[in-house]
Parts: C-alpha cells; structure tokens; sequence
DNA sequence: CTGAAAGCGCTTACAG
DNA sequence: CTGAAAGCGCTTACAG
C-alpha cells in the first residue's frame, strides 16, 4: 500500500491507465460504469496520484507560493491563516518561501519560479519601491499570476487585496481631532513597511487639513527597545494622544505611560490601526482601526485562484472593508 | 528568459543535456574546464532546474510538508519561523497543510503523502493517542521520516523535538510552593493538547510531593470567554498563586483580577509557561518558562534533515533545554 | 570524462 | 467511449 501509481489502478480496474487518468480529469467523457468500477478501485487501494508526475504532465503543480518577509510576524501568521483555508478548499497546495533581509531578492524568486507554482501569493511589504519593481517585473516574465496580499504597490495593473490604510488613519484620526486633541502622534516603525507608509498619508492628511503640523515619532518593533524610547519620549513632548501602526506598539506606550503616572485615557488617548489580540488583553483596553488580516488573505487566495485558472475577475484590486472598535483607551 | 530548460543550456554550452545534470549533482565528475563552460552558461542564462521534473526523475522532492493544527496559533509560527530559516539552509522547500478540527485525518495525510514530500515535520498537538497512533501507522507505512516538533507522543521510535515540560511545569510549581503558596492553581486549555497535559503532570506532581490536592482550573483560550469564567472563579476559589499553560491566559487572568480589586503579585502570584511577547506587554510583566519555540522548529528541520538524508542520528528524541524568566508578577 | 537512452508517473492529443 | 503512444524536464545506470 505503500506506493499505488495509476498502473496498479489500471491493472485492477482492467482498464488502460488512459481511462483512469480520466476518471480523475474529466470524468464525464468516461462510460459511467467503466467510471464508477475505476472509482471502486481507486478508493479500495486508496489511490492518489503522485502530484509531482501529475505537475509535470500537466504543466500545473496545483500549488501556490507564498512569499513573505517573515512568519513570525502575527499579521503574516493570520494571512497564512485565511489562505491556507481556501486554498485548501480549492485543492492548491501551499509553499511558503521567506525573503529575509540581507538575503538576495531575485535568488529567492528564482527560487520561487523553479519550484514551478502556478501562482504567487505576495505578502512581503518590506521591499523598497526599486524592490518591489524588480520582483514584479520578474513574475511578470516568468508569466506567473501574483496576487499582492496586504502589499500596497502603485502599479494598477498588478492584482491585490488589502483595505484602504489611508482612509482608516485618516477617519480615525479625524476623530481625535474631533473629540478635542491637538497633540495626535503618529507612532509609527522606524521600517518603511509600504502599508505603515500608507497609514501616515492619511494621518498626515486629517491633520493638514486640521491646520496642524503632522507629529511622528520612529521606534522600534521591538518592545524591550521603543520602552525606553517611549520614556524620552513623553519627557520631551506634550502629547494627547497617539495613533499607533502597530497594536503592539500601542500596548507598551501604554504602559510606560501609566508606570510614568499618566493615566489613559483621561491624559493620552490610545488607539492602535491592527485589532490583534494584544488590544483586548491591555489594560485599559485599546481602540483600533480592525483591519481583518484573515480576510485579506482569504480573499487573496481566492483571487489568485481565478487568475489561475483564467477566469474572468472584474475587480483585480480588492479593498476589504474595515470597521473601528470602540474600547477604553479613548 | 520565461522557462529556460537543461536543454537550452546543454545547447548552448555544446554538451548533452547529462553533463549539464552532472555540473548540477556531481559536478566532481566532470572535467573541470566543461564545468566551468557549463557553470557560466548556467549563469547568463539564470538557469534553474525544474523542480517538479527533478523530482519525478530523482524520486526525491527536496519538500518538506508541515502539518499542524492552525497557523495563526502563536506558537505555530514561530514554529514555523524555526522550520523555515534551516529549511532554507538546507535547500528544502516548505510545504503547509493544516488539519483543521472535524476535518478528516486519513485525508490530510493521504495528500501529504500523494504531494511527495521527502519528510514531515508534525505539529500538530491536539490529537488523541487513537488519532495520533492513525497518523503515525500511515506515515510508517509510507516510509516517509517524519520528526515530531513541540508534540508528545508516547511511542519511543518516533523522533521528536520540545522540551521537558513536565519537569519544567514541576520546578516553577516547586518555586511557588517554596515561596510559600499554599493554593496553586493549574490553569489549562478545555482542549487537550499533548504538551498541556505533560505540563499538568508535573503541576500534579509538586503538588502532591507537598502533600496538596491538585487544584486544576479548565477555560477557553478564547479571552472573552475566559474573562467571564475568571470572575466566576475567584469569587469561588480562595487562591494565592496560578500556573497558566499559556501566556495570554495568564494575563488575561492578571487583568481580572486586578479589576477586582485583588494586587498581582502580593494577592496572587502569576506565571505563564510559554513566554510570548504578551509576558513583556502586560503590566505586571509575567514571569515565564522560557521555552525556545524557534530553536524547536530549527532542531526538528536539522534533525528531519539527518533521517532524509540517510545521516546517523544518535538522539532521535531531543529534550532542548528551557529556562525560567523572572519578572514581576510572582 | 561524456553521450545515448531508459525511465520517473502522470496527461493529452490522436486514432479507432 | 477507450487504448496506444508521445511527451513533460529531468536523473542515472550503461557504454564507450
């Protein structure tokens, strides 16, 4: 039972291995009895054919590569997580592939062509725009269909989904302004991540149009180093309140603030542009923009899917709708 | 430059297509002047070998799949993040299928194994000893290598990856203990996950080295379900201390708890057994076994790497060492 | 050291 | 509706 190829199908079934291969592909061009025997058969023997032969026959691997900057980030973890869902639903395999900093770009997408998916699943939105036009014109070549998956990139003619960041930061930070703040930080990653450059166009905007200078403050991911940023921070400037890029960030803004004896909301109003799960375990809990990540790579995927098998898409840039959930930082 | 074969390069190098296989596989058999010929034309040409061809012809894939339960899980990225770095290393691809509860096992498998991977990493730990015996039988029959990462499994001729979280679970409850608490919770999932159920039988085990009864509490994972049981609970129980399988339990529980009225750490002492990034964002910081997730995922590649390669192993099971991070909440 | 040839396990026109 | 045969792009004994 180890290893069943199509031959022992066909030896069993006594049919041609022809016939079996259409009972798997287009079964309707078989005699319905030949059909259900081959069927019979494959199921005893637990049948499956070898996907690699299959790729190679077919020219399709059924298999999309996902491509991403890093896995741990828990916004890539949840991408993964809707297009694993549909993928599966649609029967393609996934294959995942890092673009780690330092490593070489077009190494990774030889890399990623060689392993002859039949799609790509673009999720990396740390590349610079010569980056970015480099790995696209390469797919391009490549003839590859690519979906960009929570990656904003000017070029109209390349498919993605995300929501609208610009509009989200700005509406959220209009409400600020609405509700009396005139000190709004934007708190964003000393990376240029092209979604958190997004988010500052809409900040930037709400405020100019406010009549006020945009405020932004860089630091780090990292929590152990932005702590002691935050600290220089609030010594050095009168804020009342911050937008942050990440959920996280927002949280240790938090803290350092109550530990300096500032109290949130009443002092500084909180708000993050994420909705992760680090926004309902903070104390106090923290307003967010809620951009549904697991949406965006489920509809991704299924996106890609249409491209992939040359169906008709009438909306090749996808914009998911966003909502904003109210909670105690503000 | 769309799909450059092995024969455009033989042809354009003037040999036949074995040769250019050779300077790809055993380029010590080649005279070194045709390699370097070959080497070069390889290079302008930015020639990659097919990948899925290369695998009919070798019956080797250089894929690995990973099966686990669900990405967005916390640990199973960074899991993943371990996986893929030595992955990388070592020229494997990375292949994902998830087993999603209700789904069928038997399924996922068979088109783990129908997908042709060279090995598997197995990550998922919320199956039952019946499913897990199921899923190890069809991997043995398929005379795949198979590494267990993060997962227990009481059969001794499977190689595996984690930690020793029963001893783990043990020492932290001896220090609570020898601090002088007398009601030491056990906070774990409803879920039986093997690795939870190891870290109880070293709670158990303090606890009843010290002459206690056990005092085990069940919640969700999910923080608006457990937020609601908590309230119930310390109104219900007299306790000094809590033992949290995960992290974002253990302050979520924090939270609770300080909302009514009660002081972490002088009312009750808090720690968790993952150390996450919550244990760093939550005030009072949580005090934590440390256990290396990344290094699990990186160990169990290196060690499935060994058994594709037909590599001695002297040590098929791997206990990483974990230490315990002192913070504030205990 | 190099090439011709068989074969990996499938799919897919092409006949019949 | 079904089978024989070519071919997908490689690897790998086998000769020479």
């Amino acid at each position: 039972m180890a290893n069943t190829t199509i031959y022992d199908v066909a030896g069993a079934a006594k049919v041609s291995l022809a016939t079996v291969s259409r009972v798997m592909n287009n079964p309707e061009k078989v005699n319905p009895e030949t059909r259900e025997r081959v069927l019979r058969v494959i199921k005893e023997l637990g049948y499956r054919p070898n996907a690699i032969a299959r790729g190679l026959a077919s020219r399709k691997s059924t298999t999309v590569g996902v491509v991403m900057a890093d896995v741990s980030r828990a916004s890539t973890s949840q991408l993964l997580g809707g297009i694993i869902d549909i993928a599966k639903k649609y029967d393609y395999a996934v294959k995942l592939f890092s673009m780690s900093e330092g490593e070489d770009i077009k190494e990774t997408m030889r890399a990623v062509v060689a392993e002859q998916v039949d799609g790509i699943l673009f999720l990396n939105d740390e590349l610079d725009k010569e980056q970015m036009n480099m790995v696209m014109n390469y797919i391009k070549d490549a003839q590859i269909p690519v979906v960009l998956c929570n990656v904003i990139y000017e070029d109209d003619s390349v498919p993605s989904v995300s929501i609208d960041y610009e509009k989200a930061t700005y509406e959220i930070t209009k409400e600020l302004l609405a509700a009396g703040k005139k000190n709004v930080y934007f708190v964003t990653t000393v990376r240029r991540y092209t979604i958190n450059v997004h988010k500052g166009i809409g900040y930037r905007k709400a405020m100019t149009e406010a009549g006020l200078e945009p405020l932004i403050f860089r630091t780090s991911g990292d929590v152990t180093v932005n702590s002691l940023h935050f600290e220089e921070f609030l010594k050095n400037n009168k804020v009342d309140s911050i937008i942050s890029v990440r959920d996280s960030i927002a949280v240790s803004f938090m803290n350092i603030a109550i530990r300096n004896g500032l109290s949130i909301p009443k002092d500084i109003s909180v708000v993050g542009l994420q909705n992760t799960k680090y926004a309902i375990l903070s104390r106090p809990t923290l307003t967010c923009v809620d951009t549904p990540v697991y949406d965006i790579g489920a509809v991704s995927m299924r996106l890609l899917t249409k491209y992939m098998q040359q169906q008709e898409v009438t909306e090749s840039k996808v914009v998911l709708p966003y909502s904003i959930v109210k909670r105690e930082s503000n």
